[in-house]
DNA sequence: AAGCATTGACTACATACGTAGTCTATGCCA
DNA sequence: TGGCATAGACTACGTATGTAGTCAATGCTT
């Protein structure tokens, strides 16, 4: 199921909180996108066509829920995009993300850590 | 500049060697892409027309290079995919990787000694 | 020298995506 | 209880993308 950038940041307001109607969500949206709320409209049917949302009738709205989790869709988005991009190898991927600033002090010992946890576990 | 995932493949075989012909590139991929010769022609033609390839005359022939250079492409993907589905942390992205087998000893061992370099740096 | 194979240029067309507009039904307020 | 605001359904339309087809020019081969 592949999501698109804009579908995207719908997914994000109902992982952050569920279920919302479509104007709740179109509310949130709103200030960062300037999106009408037609727009998150369709933006909500389409994300129901590719099964990544549920609906449930409440009266005659929707009350929209994820189908598909965050965890789910990030840990499929991180394998397609260093398959497609870095074949594959998660370090230079790393290796890139860590240049001009682009780690922080935190992220450097959160990798740290996770890197201490996964050799733990083998 | 969005490279789409079709031409990256084309991007691909022209930053492993370069300049090479439409007739190269194309039997290069047609093997894993099964694209015909005018598919890749075109794709040859919009990463021209994006500035990511530059062409060179040699008789009737174009002799296509890469513009755009891995590294910066890499780098500019990386940034992009964070912010987007990660919120701009590395360390959750890394983590999702870690899943399913999803990061070799060699991956681990590569970014261990990467983060060394980092903290060195500092 | 002439034809043919091959090249790039241009055209094509279906699907996905971004971003709405319109229409119709219906629940709620006066 | 009747009208209206609003919800979802359907339609729209330009651009990007995937994947080619056609055409005209041209360089190489006989």
């Amino acid at each position: 199921m592949q999501i698109s950038p804009s579908e995207l940041e719908v997914m994000k307001v109902l992982w952050s909180r569920a279920p919302r109607t479509a104007a709740e969500v179109a509310e949130i949206l709103e200030p960062q996108t300037g999106w009408s709320d037609r727009t998150v409209k369709t933006l909500l049917s389409r994300l129901v066509d590719k099964g990544a949302l549920s609906t449930e009738s409440e009266g005659r709205r929707y009350l929209y829920t994820p189908l598909l989790e965050q965890g789910a869709y990030r840990s499929n988005a991180a394998r397609q995009f260093v398959d497609r991009v870095f074949g594959g190898r998660a370090a230079p991927l790393v290796a890139h993300l860590a240049e001009k600033e682009g780690l922080t002090q935190e992220d450097i010992a959160e990798l740290e850590s996770l890197l201490e946890a996964l050799k733990d576990d083998r």
